[in-house]
DNA sequence: ACATTATGTGCAATCGTTTGCACAACTGCC
DNA sequence: GGCAGTTGTGCAAACGATTGCACATAATGT
């Protein structure tokens, strides 16, 4: 028959001629020092003759504690997100956390659906990469005092912890990078204003073409409801029909850069002869592009990191405080913009 | 206190005054039909009425099954796996099984590792995305019994199920495609003969040169180690420095293609002007390359899904025979490849 | 009407660990 | 040498669900 797992502490504990709780006690780390040296050795060598491994769903269900924690994000498939995840699984991994991933689709009930599986699988805590600014998630996770982290996008309550990129800083640096080249009427195609990041982003155009003294015209600005291509395709067109002069776009994110890129060729126009186009990502083969994006990285992987070992600590001294945390964006300067 | 799941089965039955074990039966769909019509009813109104969630780590323990599932791949950023990693998902999810993951960057060791804690963890099974032709694991897994699914990459190990690309076909069609547009002297840029993807790719070119009657010639294969970029690099500029006329390269997937792109630019030539130049995989975004790859596109998502489908026909009916599947893949015309 | 079978529910053991408590044995002290 | 204090180990009760078995009660057959 099948042998998984089949060793159990028990059968260590008879190799050696213990009771099972000392070779448990030998294998926690913090109990071991209560143990003589020499039995330790023993268990040990036992342990490992017999090829034995700890199960953790016992452990689990002893300890309340499964070592697991949920991570939501809308889709897998969206290029954004595998570098958060495996940034994500590398500062669980390190402290013997696994993650089980949920695909939401930004879809509201398959959210609360995919949270009520994982606390099912009763997860130590969770880190949500799919939070709209107003999510009822966090408050009921802060209700159930389940330990939780934002990632990539925040929300406006607060108390809670997250790790997200300095939108504002983002965008001032693609604005400011227009300005240097030239560019005074500068047009914005905004993101979902239900998620931090495409409010985030908006706010801090108006605010840096303020500052800048450019012309911060609401008229420039044009709304999407989904950071997708279909969305800023529509978005950019309508902009671009309006004939307003300005001769660039700052896009809130890489896939609405490449729906400009596609409106301005429709319009008859060119990048970055034209208009000069900036983007918000750097996803991976946007340098590959003709013309290759100028756009902000966004350190994702470090967002995942920093996400995961939040999330721990914050699993292992319950009462540390939530912090918000913004990482800094680079802008990557490419061919899609140039001087007026 | 956090509340999490402290609702029992036991709060469920003392509501309703019946026994634990009733509402168990009632909770299990399997043996809900020995139990009045009149008490299902009542538990499943207190069940909702306290929001009883089943604890699963209790329930696996007690039942050996845990219901989770082990996925290993190389690294979730390359491009081609988030897709499979949504099949397999969406294959497993709507059996209640759920996937943990692990990358294992293609070092055997983090992926012995890797398998290690997920049998510590109790997966019921195992889906690896990252099997070498001669993989180890395979053989243990047999051994032990656990249930295991290839999937895009199968071994030479056989009595394994596997979901696979048809490579042959795939590169068939390439072939094919660039003799109808005249070209006869093709070289092919092939991938590491370690793993399944690699060999079969290869042999096939040989094949169908061959078998459409064109120069097979050893020398116009350039072998690489990794199907990377950098490794596609060095294996493009070296065929290319050799002078061997030939007018076009099957790449064995895409990045190796973005590789010949950049070795052919590095020459003085272009593409497909002096070389036509096919990938394989039709990633993301490499319809906007310039010029646009020409590709084999693989069902990516489909055999995830087919693989999260046949690990759970696996666990679920123990004797059930393995299968090798293979799924078609489609050629995908685009600008990178041109007449003669 | 009585024996027999079906049916529905309760009982209690069990899965593999962890951990508070008890208690020997040993140490050191005066 | 008796007493308090350590120290190391065993004991047994959990954690929350599942399930073979037992046993009432109801349904069936003759």
């Amino acid at each position: 028959m099948a042998s998984r797992s089949r060793v159990t502490i028990r059968d260590v504990a008879e190799l050696v001629g213990v009771h099972p709780s000392t070779v448990s006690r030998v294998l926690n780390p913090a109990t071991r020092g209560r143990i003589t040296s020499e039995i330790v050795a023993k268990v040990n060598e036992a342990a490992a003759e017999l090829g034995y491994r700890p199960n953790q769903t016992a452990r689990g269900l002893r300890t309340n504690r499964t070592q697991t924690i949920g991570v939501l994000i809308p889709d897998i498939t969206n290029p954004l997100f595998p570098p958060i995840i495996r940034g994500i699984e590398d500062g669980l991994g390190a402290n013997g956390y696994t993650a089980i991933l949920g695909n939401t689709d930004n879809i509201a009930t398959r959210e609360t659906e995919a949270v009520a599986t994982m606390r099912a699988r009763q997860v130590d805590g969770l880190i949500l990469a799919t939070a709209r600014r107003d999510d009822p998630i966090i408050a009921e996770c802060i209700a159930e005092g389940l330990p939780l982290v934002l990632v990539n996008r925040s929300a406006d309550t607060d108390g809670v912890s997250s790790i997200v990129n300095d939108d504002a800083l983002g965008i001032a640096l693609a604005v400011r990078h227009l300005k240097y080249l030239g560019h005074t009427r500068i047009a914005h195609i905004a993101g979902p204003r239900s998620l931090s990041t495409g409010e985030a982003r908006r706010r801090s155009f108006l605010e840096v073409m303020n500052s800048e003294g450019l012309d911060a015209d609401e008229a420039l600005i044009a709304e999407t409801t989904a950071f997708s291509e279909d969305e800023g395709l529509r978005a950019c067109a309508e902009l671009i029909s309006k004939n307003l002069k300005f001769t660039a776009i700052v896009a809130a994110n890489d896939l609405i850069a490449l729906a400009a890129y596609e409106a301005i060729a429709d319009a008859g126009l060119t990048c970055p002869d034209d208009i000069s186009v900036t983007g918000f990502n750097d996803m991976p083969f946007v340098d590959r592009l003709t013309p290759p994006l100028t756009t902000v990285r966004i350190p994702h992987y470090e967002l995942g990191r920093e996400a995961g070992r939040r999330l721990v600590e914050l699993i292992e001294t319950p009462d540390s405080p939530a912090r918000a945390t913004m990482l800094r964006p680079e802008l990557i300067v490419r061919g899609s913009t140039s001087t007026v």
